[in-house]
RNA sequence: GGGUGGUUAGCUCAGCGGUAGAGCACUGCUCUCACACAGCAGGGGCCACUGGUUCGAUCCCAGUACCACCCACCA
């Protein structure tokens, strides 16, 4: 790949000012300097004109640098130093003189508004020097001490050290203007940490411009996504004011350049030593010591890793490859890097997806760091970690001793007794309950706790199943008769609609919404209606319903461990092994199973219709039991005046019993005379046969009007407004219709029921 | 300076034109034979603010504030 970019005239050598690490001893792409604003100084310093006839005053936040200054720059608008320019100053502790020079790239309103020009340590000066023709004149050494450049008497002083030798002699000759407090970004080595020098030498570079517009391209056509998409305007802006990589790095490690010098420094780009030296026709060469960027390395992953040059099957079947998944801080390093150079070499795009995950923060939303102590090792959610353990874990190896204190302050609030175990599935299932499009999601303790606690209610209703269909007729020989509730039916019904919103999740990498929706099913369908009323079907004397019940039992079970099972992976294997040869599935492992796929065929409405029912009739008797504060253990009669039609109201009323602990389900036409609680559902009303206060029934039966009697005043001020009823689509209008006549319908029946009460306060 | 996100229940987060949701936390009652890591029943929200569009806005548009992150050469 080097070679082909050298030979397309891709990558070039060149002396230029590249951003240098002094303690790594390379020079850094400017990807990897990070810039942060912190607390320094800024200095003005006077320059005397040569001919004596006054002085310029420079602003700058880098003293030491001045040794290699080579102008003062002024803005040509600037009137107030007209007349100076193409003057000379003398530029103190040297004695040299330096042109008064105009350059647009002054800001007249910052400072004194003349600039010391540094074409050598500072990249703006460097563009400066080149307009107007000045050799950069370098102060540093590559270890950042000053050079023979410098005068004598500062050479070899590190540069801080220089900075405070140079400011104190200024000071001496009444040259120091003035030193005020100064927040400045600062460049630093995102591997040391160190101060960036911009330094002046040879390097070799990438071409980005072409490379960037096909970079571009690739992801307007579509061809490659991201998802969430709003990542490809970071992509975009960043391709598009790219400038060129410097790819090459004073290092050990790394592949290493394939260029070779002569003894005249010429240079021969080559794929052998023995290609170099048939091009140099000379019997010895020395190879360029330099390696590459490990992005450079790194960009080429999608093609060299699947046989390239060669043209291999692999190639032709993994690229491009469906998706890459990774993080947002990767997108300049490595994502638009691969799209660039995959596409010059072979013409494709390296992936079609780009999956941008959120990246994780503490509990305080700070990001995570170790120099803060406030990471979460994975580790320790899985297999649980003590306080002292986790606090001797945060804050061994620190490079700065001084944040021991906060972050164990930290560990105290927020981890006080250490981390409970929570397994690798409870894990799994939380960040992938927590994976939406948002950017960034700060940890939470709670969630973890709360998606464990799923994986132990999975594993203890198959528990439940296992108990009640092990070496018991499960419904597998296909000739015994089957009879299947519409309860049975409901379930099944609703796997359907599970595994279709599992389906979309997945396709959308809305990985929250799998596990959310798998979630829902397990415990709010399953285990609190179905396992439930499971219970209830198993005791009927009718083989035939027992059969389908365990057989319903299994096969739903069975089919959301395989739902489940790309999240939570080990339980579900775990119970996967005992309950598919029970529900007639053959397999070694879960993991080789087929993927749940919904079956709409199966979706039945009536059944759904009827469970809607039975859980309206069980959520209110259970509403009237507990308003009423009848014990858990008491069994209580109720009755009901027009029960809501199911299409099976003998396995509705056992339902309801067994759910609401009922001794007795009568269906009455009218309701006895009694103050006992009553409940509106549809068109039915339910009496529990208690004794209770009628003051207090009274103040509930109040309590509900009230909530009813506000809902009914928002609906018919809706429907009142007649650009409602013209406007909003018929279906709307004839909704809320349905819904006031509902609420008025309820409030008469609760009305009747309060004047039945014994009128006193 | 340019850009990109965010602001919804105490906390962590969904929802994004037509009855405000989840997990945890909270209140009450239950150790009921799968599960107390549980069950049942509850409480809790001017959906940051100001305008606009609309019959209707948490949701769309514009602006403001605050919080993040990224990019950039103000000495």
């Amino acid at each position: 790949v080097f070679v082909a970019l050298f030979e397309q005239n891709l990558i070039y050598r060149g002396k230029r000012l590249v951003n240098w690490d002094p303690e790594l001893g390379t020079a850094v792409s400017d990807l990897e300097v990070e810039t942060e604003e912190e607390d320094g100084k800024i200095w003005e310093i006077r320059y005397p004109l040569e001919d004596g006839s006054g002085s310029v005053v420079v602003v700058t936040t880098r003293p030491e640098t001045m040794l290699g200054d080579v102008a003062v720059a002024v803005n040509p608008k600037d009137v107030r130093y007209k007349s100076l320019v193409g003057k000379r100053a003398k530029l103190p502790l040297t004695g040299r003189t330096i042109p008064i020079i105009e350059d647009d790239y002054v800001d007249p309103e910052f400072g004194t508004g003349c600039v010391k020009i540094t074409p050598g340590h500072d990249f703006n000066d460097y563009l400066v020097g080149k307009r107007h023709g000045f050799e950069p004149l370098s102060i540093l050494t590559l270890d950042a001490h000053l050079n023979e450049n410098a005068p004598a008497k500062y050479r070899g002083l590190e540069r801080f050290a220089a900075r405070e030798q140079i400011l104190n002699d200024l000071r001496s000759q009444g040259l120091l203007v003035s030193e005020k407090p100064y927040k400045l970004r600062v460049p630093r080595s995102g591997r040391t940490g160190v101060i960036v020098e911009p330094m002046l030498t040879d390097q070799w570079f990438v071409k980005m411009e072409g490379l960037a517009q096909a970079g571009l391209k690739a992801v307007a056509s579509g061809e490659v996504k991201f998802v969430p998409e709003h990542w490809a305007s970071t992509y975009n802006q960043w391709l598009e004011s790219i400038q060129d990589w410097c790819i090459s790095r004073q290092l050990w490690w790394g592949h290493q350049i394939p260029a070779w010098y002569d003894d005249q420094g010429k240079i021969f780009v080559a794929r052998s030593e023995k290609e170099a030296l048939q091009m140099a026709k000379q019997k010895s060469l020395r190879r360029d010591p330099d390696v590459l960027d490990t992005w450079f390395s790194s960009a080429l992953v999608p093609f060299s890793s699947l046989g390239w040059p060669e043209k291999t099957k692999d190639l032709d079947v993994f690229l491009p490859s469906s998706v890459l998944v990774t993080g947002n801080d990767i997108i300049f390093f490595w994502v638009a890097r691969m799209v660039m150079m995959t596409g010059h070499f072979t013409g494709k795009v390296p992936f079609r997806h780009v999956y941008i995950n959120a990246i994780v923060r503490d509990a305080e939303g700070e990001k995570m760091s170790k120099s803060k102590g406030n990471t979460i090792d994975p580790i320790d959610l899985i297999d649980g970690i003590g306080f002292d353990d986790l606090l001797k874990k945060s804050t061994v190896g620190l490079l700065k001793g001084e944040h021991k204190e906060k972050i164990e302050a930290y560990i105290r609030t927020h981890f006080p007794d250490g981390i409970p175990a929570f397994g690798a599935d409870a894990l799994r299932f939380t960040f992938a309950s927590l994976a939406s499009f948002s950017r960034t999601l700060n940890f939470d303790l709670g969630r973890c706790e709360g998606y464990g606690n799923f994986c132990n209610k999975l594993w203890s209703a198959a528990r439940f199943v296992l108990m009640n269909t092990e070496g018991q007729d499960c419904g597998q020989d296909e000739r015994a008769p089957v009879k299947l509730s519409y309860i049975d039916r409901w379930i099944v019904s609703q796997l359907q609609r599970v595994e279709a919103e599992v389906e979309k999740g997945f396709a959308e990498y809305r990985f929250d919404n799998v596990a959310n929706a798998i979630y829902r099913f397990v415990w709010d369908e399953y285990c609190d209606w179905y396992v439930e009323l499971a219970k209830v079907q198993l005791r009927n004397p009718d083989a035939a319903v027992q059969r389908g019940t365990r057989r319903t039992l299994l096969r739903v079970l069975e089919t959301a461990l395989r739902l489940a099972h790309p999240i939570i992976p080990f339980i579900t294997e775990e119970l996967w092994q005992k309950v598919a040869p029970l529900a007639g599935k053959k397999g070694e492992t879960i993991m080789l199973a087929p993927y749940p796929k919904p079956q709409p065929e199966r979706i039945d409405s009536a059944a759904e219709r009827d469970m809607a029912v039975l859980k309206e009739l069980t959520n209110a008797a259970r509403n009237l039991r507990s308003e009423a504060k009848v014990p858990p253990k008491d069994r209580v009669a109720l009755v009901v005046t027009e029960t809501p039609a199911t299409s099976d109201s003998d396995t509705t009323s056992a339902a309801v019993s067994f759910l609401a602990r009922l001794s007795d389900l009568r269906h009455v036409n009218v309701l006895p005379e009694s103050d006992s609680p009553v409940a509106v559902v549809g068109n039915s009303r339910l009496m529990l046969q208690i004794e209770v206060d009628p003051a207090a029934e009274r103040e509930r039966l109040k309590k509900e009007s009230a909530r009813l009697e506000g809902e009914i005043t928002k609906a018919r001020a809706k429907l009142g407004n007649a650009s409602f009823v013209e406007r909003a689509p018929a279906k709307v209008v004839e909704q809320e219709r349905e819904r006031l006549a509902g609420f008025e319908a309820t409030l008469a029946k609760l009305k009747q029921q309060l004047a039945k009460l014994p009128a006193r306060m």
